[in-house]
DNA sequence: CTGAAAGCGCTTACAG
DNA sequence: CTGAAAGCGCTTACAG
């Protein structure tokens, strides 16, 4: 293999004139540059980036930790992060982590070792006060509501728009209002649980435990929140669902069991992907693939030593035919 | 920040031991390792993976390229191929290429820069014979049916399958059957017109151009298929399409506009993601993410010197509602 | 505009 | 079991 030493020899001039030559430096006589040119050409030069990595100190790759990639929220973050990533010529490394906290920790290493540059981090098990250990690392972006000076974020206004989803729901005559959440423990959850609480109280309802339903993601889990919500005692007259695909699931499942929607079950969901628009399901929308983009802008500025920031995108609530 | 060198002078040893510790190797003294232990955690010391790298000749990292991530059939392939990657230590650098030709031959530039030491290639524009010329790089996967001896690749057996999905819809008593495809160019897509044309002769009907349709990946997409569907002069009885997201929007929309499925149309689908579970449509299973898994496992054999190998995945017809 | 030299931080025969 | 030395292939002040 070629290396640069090999061109300077060929070419007749110094390694710092190919050198400039590969990064198109000015400074260096045309004609001096067509003879490298052709030396890299005869020789198939190939430039080695790991040595140019090792002299610069930074790889120009930045990772995405995910829990699993075949859930069309974290598909449609990550789509909107590789978009980006495209544009600016910056290399994305993906590390899927199922919410396993070693392999969160193993992402946070690789930051640590220079493997990547930054770290956007989709969704996480990894408690707060533990990934603030990492805060000197480098950069790091969440894609979750956070007002921690040390990590960038981005958002929607988690606590204002399931509140807002709620109130429409009372509008609407609802007072008997369920919720369905991906994983109790996230901040995001802890935000929606914290509106819900807030909305009860000021109807004068009771919080119940066994309304919060949670460790929903996928179609299927929908089919099963039906059956939880058919088993209940005393049923919710509305469920507040924070994902499409659980909506869409407990929908169709309804129907197949001519529990009529909204009348029997009113359904409010949260992301407006296509399914929601298709099924006619009431939701909120996230735009998922915009705070990709975002969360990679974030990232971008804060690789150029800006400092974090914390970024909040709109949503909006979309009246369909389920609620 | 530290590196080799601090540690062995702060160790009391050479850089050669340091660096034994650590890559564990065998043929260290008890007591030196120690030595050097302390002196890694009294300095902080992480290993700068670049210098790594370029030293060992390879990068521990492979590529993927797929033309958009938020689809569900390729966010299957790439939670296998992430899975596999995973436990084998080995990182994923993710080229989202939109099918557009200077993405791929950057992909593969990379490849050729060592950015990446193989390359899986879950779906492309590139034609095999441009492709070829990549051959000496370095390894690729293909997830797609291929004889080439110079690339590894894996498939389910697409005429074969296809044919078996056309026969079924036959004995079903069509005759008049259109099809449904991603893209008419792709190499599948070839193998399935190819089993369309053979199944027409077979049973003396003629190749209709208007009912071969194509651009067709998401649910919109299926809508937009039925609306085309309605707007043929001449209708097929039955509808072979190349993926479920699409045939759950065709279905859906046939529902609204009260046309029956199967009576008015079959759909007969491809795929068997979980919506297809739910609507009941009748599908070929494809296994995605074991395929993205099996992808991973090809690609190490070629890392590790094997010749390419060209892999089969069985598929299965599961009959369900809409045929 | 150009080159010699130092530096990035590791790995790996080789000799002992 | 251990160390000195060469090597991986670039980049980047510095001096001219």
């Amino acid at each position: 293999m070629a290396n640069i030493r090999k061109i300077a020899e060929l070419a007749g001039v110094s390694i710092s004139t190919v050198s400039r030559v590969l990064n198109d430096h000015p400074y260096v006589k045309e004609e001096k540059r067509k003879k490298v040119l052709n030396a890299m050409e005869q020789l198939e030069y190939t430039r080695n980036i790991h040595a140019v990595h090792l002299s610069k100190g930074y790889s120009n790759m930045i990772g995405v930790v995910l829990p699993t990639i075949n859930i069309p929220y974290f598909a449609g973050l990550l789509e909107g992060i590789a978009e980006e990533a495209e544009t600016s010529g910056i290399h994305l490394a993906l590390y899927q982590t199922n919410y396993l906290l070693e392999k969160e920790r193993y992402s946070l290493e690789q930051l640590k070792q220079r493997q990547i540059d930054g770290l956007i981090i989709c969704s996480k098990a990894m408690p707060d006060h533990e990934l603030m250990e990492w805060k000197e690392t480098g950069p790091i972006v969440l894609c979750q509501s956070s007002q921690d000076p040390n990590f960038s974020s981005i958002s929607i206004p988690h606590h204002t728009a399931f509140r807002h989803g709620l109130d429409y729901l009372i509008s609407k005559g609802h007072r008997k209002i369920g919720i369905a959440l991906a994983r109790k423990k996230g901040i995001n959850s802890h935000y929606r649980i914290k509106a819900y609480q807030d909305a009860l109280k000021d109807i004068g309802e009771p919080y119940k435990e066994e309304w919060v339903m949670d460790n929903l993601l996928t179609m299927s889990d929908g089919e099963t929140l039906f059956h939880k919500w058919v088993m209940l005692k005393e049923k919710p007259t509305a469920m507040f669902v924070a994902n499409d695909q659980v909506s869409a699931g407990m929908l169709l499942e309804a129907q197949k069991h001519s529990v009529t929607i909204p009348d029997d079950l009113a359904i409010l969901s949260c992301d407006n992907q296509e399914i929601s628009r298709i099924l006619g399901i009431s939701t909120i929308e996230i735009q998922t693939k915009e705070m990709g983009k975002r969360s990679f802008t974030l990232m971008k500025k804060q690789l150029k030593g800006d400092s974090p920031e914390h970024f909040v995108l709109p949503y909006r609530l979309i009246e369909r035919l389920t609620v």
